[in-house]
DNA sequence: CAGTTAGTAAGGAACCTTTACGAACTAACT
DNA sequence: AGTTAGTTCGTAAAGGTTCCTTACTAACTG
């Protein structure tokens, strides 16, 4: 069988093109002769290329420029076109399954979403994803040949070459080969990684950390996540378990004594900030004391524990202290690792960052000579927003990012 | 100013003849035609280049080969010539400053070193480096023009792409440009890092962890340290401050009450693991005692530390349990964060990798579901060869690896 | 009108590929 | 032993890309 040759002159015009269309995603309303001096092309070919580009409806030219002060011909702006191809964003999640139609801006155009659980009893999970995202399509009018590609975060391990997901508790899900299931009912290019990663590069397409070369994002949810990217890509690790910070130990000591690890599978971080974890000792804090106490009322979630904290209830305080704690440390040593440009939080706990950012950011302060900037996620949708982004990546069209930037 | 066109066609054959010396360099007597099927190139490029190559020296042809046993036409086999051209390593350390000869196998023909302190009092540093790289090429009758490249592992963060020492304490060095130093007197190209990673790209070159993909190196030595290679590349970080483990925290309540930083920048995991925080402690202990204890007599080190411990001394024992249990959860964060297909320790300490390792392979099963292969170093001079390694990365020669493999 | 800038056309050089061929060797058959 | 078929290696020749440089037209300012 003969592969396919890759260093042939069509490869050199397919990375011209491909540097010129990156270029206008990035920088819209440009124009042949600024592209040429800025990518060091040659007018000629710059303009050979756009006119394919254009042919191909991934760009089209606007007159309405003015002429340089100093005189000459008026250039023919050029505008990347955000509704030539479209992708689908998909997030399962362990209690929800988002699906959106998003344009190459990132724009979500139209998003539905229903219960994992209810559609792993009821019906084929599968089934009803592919059901959804063809109801969505229809709704919008869209054909199929205008989607680019389809991307998926998956709520576990996954083995992104293959699109197999290598185990997801929460799905009950081991070895399943999702791309390939995708593909079979959708006809559609499918990319598939985990959720945390998507969560990344949606963060780095159009959130906080726009265009950074080395992020962290810390997902703080039942468990701990961590997506990174470092030298502009994904860092999946040596068994696409990178970025499991749950097993991270900040308290040597405790470790050694033992911890109860609320479920099986779940380490040491995951069993002091996970969001079971808050509520178990809560409940512990509650029966030691005899006092009576509102939250003895209440159904025990991590969040009503957080907003107690905040009213300075002492209970609840001494309980997210630990937690916050345990973050920072956690924080720490992720950051004196990684030097990353920025460290975004993300998850439900995230919400309350403001109220406990300044905590841990003074944890930072004392332990590390490093500056980092830390935030909590602003963007809706991450998880969608962060699988078009996939698409982006991984397509094997124009967009494709191949190595260092 | 015009820039330099890239994506030309006088890339691709660029691209091509990297591709194929590379090639060469790992498989080494193989043919034009199975290069050509390898590679997916056509035979007549593949012969086109590689006449050139063996014009350039790079290659050399010899004719001692046997037919396939279906028949056919006898193959001229191609070999790398691994002593067309040299490197020169540096590591510049805070006690001795090491230079060596390569050849393009990673060979090491000459070497020479002297104590770093002593030149810097009592001559200049860099004129003491370029006189001693002067005489070993003397020494081995080299012509300078056979040199590739120069490269340099300095104990200090580094700003790799402008080729300056940011901070070098054991030298007293800051925003030191080594680079244009080096090669204002050398007049040969010069490529500078930090000694860890330097080091790492040492193992990946010739030691354990050849060719593989995701790398941890750990130093253990005054301080501890760390480098990094993901996805193939060395990872800096966003300020060149990556893999700063020494700020690590693996007991939060004692980073809270307090630690004695042995030295100023030191963090908490250096105050732990480092050589001095180690004599330390066993200061300590040995005041606390009444009992009379040979290491009372004697100038103490961490090695005898280590030593007695081994003997299973018990005030010994004490220390360097704390230590090792240190390191062990060390490397319990560092895995779970990245996952990597080898950890390798390095520095003064990994000498007693052989007694160590179990202990902390112990802890690393009870707290971790990955699999990782810990060891020590194996190679002697890592340093000078991983500056070798330097030279093959980052020397915009044909031997440059652009981006991913 | 000169001066300046945007985009196009034509010619030329470099690269790679495919197809075709000679060289060299094995194995099997006469 | 000699011949022939089948393989494989490496090289030519021809053809088609690509890109670049130079030179041009178009269009606008002052």
């Amino acid at each position: 069988m003969k592969q396919t040759r890759t260093n042939t002159p069509n490869y050199l015009k397919h990375l011209n093109k491909k540097k010129i269309l990156q270029y206008l995603r990035d920088n819209s309303e440009t124009s042949r002769a600024e592209i040429s001096s800025a990518l060091s092309i040659s007018k000629p070919t710059v303009s050979a290329i756009v006119d394919e580009l254009i042919a191909e409806e991934w760009l089209y030219e606007k007159e309405s420029a003015v002429a340089s002060s100093l005189g000459g011909r008026k250039p023919i702006h050029l505008f990347f076109n955000h509704s030539a191809h479209y992708m689908i964003g998909i997030d399962i999640g362990g209690t929800l399954v988002e699906i959106g139609i998003l344009n190459m801006a990132g724009d979500i155009l139209a998003l539905d979403r229903f219960e994992t659980q209810v559609a792993l009893k009821e019906e084929d999970l599968l089934s009803k994803i592919c059901n959804t995202v063809k109801g969505l399509l229809q709704k919008e009018s869209l054909a199929s040949d205008k989607v680019m590609a389809v991307g998926v975060g998956a709520p576990g391990i996954t083995d992104t070459e293959n699109g197999i997901v290598i185990e997801a508790p929460s799905l009950g899900w081991v070895n399943f080969p999702l791309r390939s299931e995708l593909e079979k009912q959708l006809q559609l290019p499918v990319y598939v990684d985990n959720d945390v990663n998507v969560a990344v590069l949606g963060e780095q397409w159009k959130g906080k950390a726009k265009d950074a070369e080395n992020i962290i994002l810390i997902t703080l949810g039942t468990g701990v996540g961590c997506g990174i990217i470092v030298n502009g890509q994904l860092y999946r690790g040596a068994s696409y378990a990178a970025g499991e910070v749950g097993y991270m130990i900040t308290d040597k000591n405790e470790a050694k004594e033992g911890y109860d690890d609320i479920f099986d599978g779940y380490g040491f971080l995951d069993s002091h900030v996970g969001g079971p974890s808050i509520v178990k000792r809560m409940e512990r804090k509650l029966k030691a004391t005899t006092n009576d106490h509102p939250l003895k009322r209440e159904r025990l979630t991590a969040k009503r524990i957080f907003d107690y904290a905040k009213q300075n209830d002492p209970l609840a305080s001494e309980v997210i202290e630990e937690t916050v704690d345990h973050i920072a440390y956690a924080l720490v040593n992720v950051i004196c690792i990684f030097n990353p440009q920025y460290v975004i939080l993300g998850g439900g706990i995230s919400k309350s960052g403001d109220w406990f950012l300044p905590k841990v950011e003074k944890v930072l302060e004392k332990h590390l000579p490093l500056q980092t900037e830390i935030s909590t996620t602003k963007l809706d949708n991450l998880s969608i927003i962060g699988a078009g982004a996939l698409c982006l990546r991984e397509h094997e069209s124009l967009l494709k990012d191949e190595g260092v930037v």
